[in-house]
DNA sequence: CCTCGAAAGTTTCGTTAGGGAACTCAATAG
DNA sequence: CTATTGAGTTCCCTAACGAAACTTTCGAGG
C-alpha cells in the first residue's frame, strides 16, 4: 500500500499537512521567505539532497504556494518566490518559531529575532480572536462541527 | 546515511519540526486535544498503523509534549494527555486550521468551527504582535540575528 | 475452570521514499 | 575549446511506512 494521503481527509490540519508536511518543506519555505530563492542556494544552505529539493519544489509549485520565474533568459536562470497563498503559510512558520523559541531554544536564546514594522519592537506572534481581538489560545475555544464536516460518519 | 536530524539545527522552525514533523504527529495531537486519548481509539479514528502510532506516542512522550497516565490499575489501561508544552502546540494546530480553512476547504466550507469562550463567537486565529497588540503577519516583520544564532557561520 | 473479548502494544514482512553521489545539459567566461 | 555555474536527473542503498498477525494482561460469562 501507499503512504496515507492526507489531502483527502475532512480536516484542515491534515490538508495543510498535505501541502507542507513532508520533510524539508517548511525549511524551504522559510529560506525562500528570507530571500534564498535559487535552486543551488537552497541546496547548499539547507544541505538537502538535490533529488528531494526538486520533488519538494515541484510539489509546492503544483499547490500554488510557490512561483517559478526566470530572472535571466540567457543563460536560463530561475528563482522561486512565494505566491499570496505561500506568503500566508509564513504566518504558520512564525507560529512554529514562537513555539520553538519558547520550548527548544534553551539558554542560548532564540536564533532569530523579528521586528514588527508597525511598532519597531522585537516581538513574536500571539494568537488573537478574529472577532473580539482578545488573545485566544487552544484552551479558549469550543470545537463544533462546521459546514464542511462529513455528512454522517459516526 | 540516516534521515537528516532537524533537532541539531540552529533554527526554531527546524527544532519545532523535529518534534511534530513526522507524518501523523499533528493529527495525533489534534485528536488528543479533542478528547481521543487512548491507543485503541487513536488507531481506529485515524487509521494509522499500530506500529507507527506506538513510535509517535513514544516520541511525543520523550519530548514532554504528552503524558501517559493509567486511568485504571486493574486491568491496566492508559490514556495520553497534553502537557503544558503540548497544549501550546495546539495553538500551532489552530494556525494550521486557519490556513487550511482559507486555502483548502473550498465550497463546502470549514469542517470544524471554533467558538471563543470569551466572546462566544465563531472565530479563527489572527496573529498579533506581542508588543503593540496590532495584527502582525510574516510580511510585517524584519528578520534579525538573535542571541542563539550561530557564532560565525558564513 | 475454560473461553471470550478488549486494551495496549510488539513482531514480521513487503514496498516506498529519502539521502548521497555521480551524471547531464545549456550557456557564458576566459 | 576547456572550465565553470545553474538547474536538474539518474542510480543505488537503506530507513521508514502499512498491514496483518501475534502477545500479554485482566475481567466477565457460562
Amino acid at each position: 500500500m501507499q503512504r496515507t494521503r492526507f489531502a483527502d481527509m475532512t480536516c484542515s490540519i491534515a490538508r495543510t499537512w498535505d501541502v507542507i508536511g513532508e520533510p524539508w518543506s517548511p525549511l524551504i519555505l522559510r529560506n525562500i521567505y528570507i530571500g534564498v530563492t535559487r535552486f543551488e542556494q537552497l541546496h547548499e544552505s539547507l544541505g538537502i539532497s538535490r533529488k528531494v529539493l526538486t520533488e519538494r519544489l515541484k510539489w509546492l509549485l503544483d499547490y500554488g504556494v510557490l512561483e517559478r520565474r526566470a530572472y535571466s533568459e540567457r543563460p536560463p536562470r530561475h528563482e522561486y518566490t512565494l505566491t499570496p497563498k505561500g506568503t500566508e503559510l509564513c504566518d504558520l512558520l512564525l507560529a512554529m518559531v514562537r513555539w520553538g523559541d519558547r520550548w527548544t531554544a534553551g539558554e542560548a536564546g532564540p536564533p532569530v529575532l523579528y521586528r514588527h514594522h508597525a511598532c519597531g519592537r522585537i516581538s513574536h506572534i500571539e494568537p488573537h480572536c478574529s472577532e473580539c481581538g482578545e488573545p485566544m489560545h487552544a484552551t479558549d475555544v469550543d470545537v463544533l462541527p462546521g459546514p464542511g464536516s462529513e455528512p454522517e460518519v459516526q
